[in-house]
RNA sequence: GCCCCCGUAGCUCAGGGGAUAGAGCGCCGGUUUCCGGUACCGAAGGUCGCAGGUUCGAAUCCUGCCGGGGGCGCCA
């Protein structure tokens, strides 16, 4: 495996028909201006090549010259580099290309040799980012709408890290303020046998957290009110953010911080970040209350950081926790937050920039639109006050942590998502997860039939140029995609492109296995198209075991 | 009133300015002596909400309108 021929993957190209572009430029046989990146494309069409570029098209208007002619010019030269095997003009003015079957068939091997790196690149290198998300309050059970943020996250955060961001999660614990209040007191009545007081909270864990508690400090209902209410809420609270984190630890969506809103107040970060906002000019007074003015950088409203009564707002608290996070060295602190929370994007950007820094950059606030649920062809009402929420845990009980964190992260966070339990838990083609496991599992079937006939492929090694049969060559070209499918979800902080593209390279594995013998039949002589294909069949299963692991979701080596 | 999101096949939805707009489901019809048929192939099905604009080129970018969903706090 060390003779291999080079491979040529779509950045290669893009880089090869750059140079192209401006090889001619340089020698004056073509004007306008030097393109900064080649577009490469994967044409639906096969008429149209393995590849496309419609690099003459954009370069015609500066160059003064037809498309078509200036397509010409780089086709020619085109020809002549190693792993072309064809370029020809087509159309108004593309570039059709056509890929040596080596250049292109050494990619399996590349994938292999790669293994869990196949995908990485360096796209977000340098950049420290800071994650925040679900940040719920710990007085109750996550719901279903956490459940989007913990698997879009978590997904968000593996794909940024894959891109070659230096990435931290964390969870931001809301436990200060009256809620706490509200859930301690609501825990006590119920312990003293009285009813959960009206602006309290009533699900059916409020007793489970009292009856606990109760049994293992009885000596608590003896306490004067005060001191009893103080003991209930932060016994509860322990408990309650406990349970937060094993079921989110059971979902696979790990923290690296959870940041106490109390750890903040008390470790003097709220009066260091009200210092800095002074430092840079933009606080003042009026009414006997101290204001940000975020109108300054396109907020609607100025915002209350101290009330005339002297308490810290709310925003206060946030405005801190962003400075804070900016302290600990943070470049970027991307925030999702759900669809009611959208009012605060403006508000966030605007601290960022009166804390001195630039809102393009430092702050990324991602809203997420609602989930609703069906079953039986009938959407489940989720109220709190009828007890028909939903919470992370039933969800996983019902559909399992791969369906639910893969039918999570599948779509684009700002549409609106409907999860369908029924479909969920269904192991057929109508279930995407369902669908890319199974190709992972019969590949790793394959390969296990592989070695228990004796043939060791990977020390054997692989002819690439033999891979020249139509859907190997479709195969190698969705495998190539991977990469760019990644660094694209990096930047455009869009996690479903990855599942989205796990399913079209399942599909094309399918169909590849459909038209191409894998294994040698019978008592057939092992021959190198079967290693090859082997190769091929191993590089696939890395590229979909790579993809699943960045959404958290495993992949079976059977099912 | 102001702000955000959405409008693409019968349904659920992909589609970062490129050629003839895609997938799954559903419907109709096919494919297997042997590697996982939980698969594959084919057919039918579209004024990409409407109207302008930018562009060599628009589902994609801009403006307006229509329709649907969500949100506005010296609350936490």
């Amino acid at each position: 495996m060390d003779d291999y021929a080079p491979v040529m993957t779509p950045e290669d190209l893009s880089v090869a028909v750059r140079e192209c572009v401006l090889a001619l430029q340089a020698e004056g046989a073509l004007g306008g201006q030097p393109p900064a990146e080649v577009v490469i494309e994967r044409p639906k069409n096969r008429d149209h090549g393995d590849y496309a570029t419609p690099v003459a098209l954009t370069l015609a208007k500066s160059a003064g010259r037809p498309p078509r002619e200036i397509a010409a010019l780089v086709a020619a030269r085109l020809d002549g580099v190693a792993g072309v095997a064809e370029a020809e003009v087509a159309g108004p003015g593309f570039i059709n290309i056509r890929l040596a079957a080596d250049a292109q068939g050494a990619l399996a091997g590349q994938v292999v040799e790669s293994g869990a790196d196949y995908g990485r690149g360096s796209l977000l290198a340098g950049r420290r980012v800071n994650v925040e998300f679900i940040s719920a309050n710990p007085t109750g059970p996550l719901h279903l709408g956490h459940t989007r943020w913990a698997a879009v996250g978590d997904a968000l955060a593996r794909v940024l890290a894959a891109a070659g961001a230096e990435v931290s999660t964390e969870f931001y614990i809301n436990d200060r303020g009256v809620q706490m209040d509200r859930f301690g007191a609501s825990v006590m009545a119920v312990a003293q046998g009285r009813p959960v007081p009206e602006d309290g909270y009533h699900g059916a864990y409020i007793t489970d957290l009292a009856a606990s508690i109760v049994a293992e400090h009885p000596e608590f209902l003896a306490l004067p009110e005060d001191e009893q209410l103080v003991a209930f809420r932060e016994a509860a609270y322990t408990l309650q953010l406990a349970q937060q984190q094993q079921v989110l630890e059971l979902f696979r969506t790990h923290f690296d911080t959870w940041y106490s809103e109390r750890s903040l107040h008390d470790s003097g970060a709220v009066e260091r970040g009200m210092e800095r906002l002074r430092e840079q000019g933009h606080v003042f007074e009026l009414d006997g209350a101290t204001w940000l003015r975020t109108t300054d950088f396109g907020d609607d409203k100025d915002r209350v950081l101290i009330k005339a009564d002297g308490e810290m707002t709310y925003f206060a608290s946030d405005t801190a926790y962003y400075v804070d996070k900016r302290t600990r060295g943070f470049d970027t602190a991307i925030y999702l937050l759900g669809a009611d929370h959208h009012g605060y994007v403006n508000r966030l950007r605007a601290v960022a920039a009166c804390a001195g820094d630039d809102m393009d950059v430092s702050v990324e606030v991602l809203i997420g639109q609602l989930v609703k649920m069906m079953r039986d062809g009938e959407e489940i009402k989720l109220s709190k006050r009828a007890g028909t929420l939903i919470t992370l845990e039933e969800l996983v009980e019902e559909v399992g942590v791969d369906a639910a964190r893969y039918s999570l992260i599948r779509y684009p966070v700002d549409s609106p998502l409907t999860l369908d339990l029924d479909l969920l838990v269904q192991r057929t083609n109508d279930n995407p997860v369902f669908y890319v496991q199974y190709a992972h599992a019969r590949i790793a079937s394959v390969l296990r039939n592989a070695a228990e006939s004796g043939i060791d492929w990977r020390t054997a090694g692989y002819d690439p140029a033999l891979l020249v049969h139509e859907r190997e060559g479709e195969l190698l070209r969705a495998l190539a995609e991977f990469p760019a499918v990644v660094a694209s979800a990096a930047e455009l902080r869009e996690p479903h492109r990855v599942p989205r593209y796990l399913e079209s390279l399942a599909t094309a594995y399918h169909r590849f296995y459909d038209a191409c013998r894998v294994l040698p039949r019978g008592d057939e002589p092992t021959e190198p198209i079967h290693l090859a294909r082997l190769w091929l069949c191993a590089a696939t299963r890395q590229v979909l075991a790579n993809g699943l692991t960045m959404c958290g979701v495993t992949a079976p080596d059977r099912m």
